[in-house]
DNA sequence: GCGATAGGTTATCGCCGGTCACTTACCGCT
DNA sequence: AGCGGTAAGTGACCGGCGATAACCTATCGC
């Protein structure tokens, strides 16, 4: 009954004559748009499982094979969506661990830079690190893991911390790096699963000094 | 073609008879051993997306709509399932709170007391707290929230270091022991997605390492 | 011009969460 | 004793999902 999907459509009436998009070389470029919609959508609905491909692909304007073409599948579409911006977050933090200042200084800058990414881009930031990295993506991830360069950063500043006496570290940097970076990923955590604003007759305290707290703590705990 | 899914095996058949399970009140009998087969897969696959319905009626030996009797959907199973547990970590975590020794003593066994439970049940923790509430069961959760419990003992736990003059904390006990819980459920978190252990030639710190490395952190910086 | 092929399309598969209409077996009530 | 009501459970099915198979067609090197 009202059977609108079964017509045939097929090779007579060609309202839509499918999509014009050709031009050799350039499928590159379809590339690039499937990435910015999927991109677009997975920031207006927060996570992957709720952007279909279908969705990418209407948004794109295009039938939902043809992303197929460019994307192995679905994680490795949204991975590769995500890795874009990961320039950005390394980016951000060489720049605030390069700055001036002692370094404890510019460790806390890194924090605040690294919260302020993930709070910034919720949808992605819970695609990149939220769940287990897919099985599909894993061997490419193992050379080129957006969160270890992220540990980088941080293994470096405390080690250039203990060198000038700055900080005190009784374990070896890189343990005390990966530390900093759980409280750091615990906090984006906790504040985009909501797990901070679900009561709502008990005082709770608000991202900045959620980021505040998550500093402080981190940089005393180092400087103690 | 091969069409073994559409013969009717109607009314004479029966194999199978349907499967021989009633007593009138004892519906709640059935519940129970849906949320013990839910346990049992969610921690064999490690998340509930890899879960089916069908699978968890299988296993119990119902067919699947008999599960929807008894939960409303699948979030609201997969957070009933989990919540039954929580009752074994706010105990444990209440225990090493008011056990014997000095404030950082019992905040240490706290720490390592939640670390070890999100590790020990990775699937349920994951559930519960990788990503977030569910729209079905989030009205419930805001009366009774798991997190908030272990968040409760922090800040007690806290709020006496102080009184003793044995912790220092310069910004609200609350936003510090929100602090404490990032680093806890950041370390969980990082351990369970596997994000540290996906560069075989880079030495990584082993779980007792980075509970260890976190712990120590958050106490430093609570004392310093 | 022309065949190869990059760049698409339509149609369909198998599986999922969830629902509907239906049957069965127990139980209180007269 | 037996009969209606209802708790408990079932088979068939729905729309939507990720993914694929088979097919078409405009472009471009030759």
């Amino acid at each position: 009954m009202t059977d609108p999907l079964t017509v045939p459509r097929s090779s007579a009436t060609r309202e839509t004559p499918g999509r014009s998009r050709a031009r050799k070389g350039e499928g590159e470029l379809l590339r690039d748009e499937i990435l910015d919609a999927t991109e677009g959508l997975l920031e207006e609905v927060g996570a992957k499982e709720a952007v279909t491909m279908r969705a990418v692909a209407e948004r794109v304007g295009v039938s939902v094979p043809s992303i197929y073409l460019h994307f192995a599948d679905k994680d490795v579409l949204f991975y590769e969506c995500c890795r874009r911006n990961l320039v950005e977050l390394a980016t951000r933090l060489e720049d605030a661990a390069a700055g001036s200042g002692t370094v404890v200084e510019r460790m806390r800058r890194c924090g605040e830079a690294y919260l302020r990414f993930g709070l910034g881009q919720p949808g992605q930031y819970m695609t990149l690190f939220g769940t287990d990295i897919p099985d599909t993506v894993a061997p490419d991830v193992a050379a080129d893991d957006p969160g270890r360069r992220c540990l980088e950063v941080v293994v470096r500043l405390i080690e250039e911390g203990v060198a000038a006496g700055e900080l005190r570290s009784n374990l070896p940097p890189l343990s005390t790096a990966v530390a900093v970076w759980a409280a750091a990923h615990g906090a984006v955590n906790l504040l985009l699963t909501k797990r901070l604003q679900t009561d709502p007759h008990v005082e709770i305290p608000s991202g900045e000094e959620v980021i505040s707290a998550v500093v402080d703590l981190s940089i005393n705990g180092m400087t103690a």
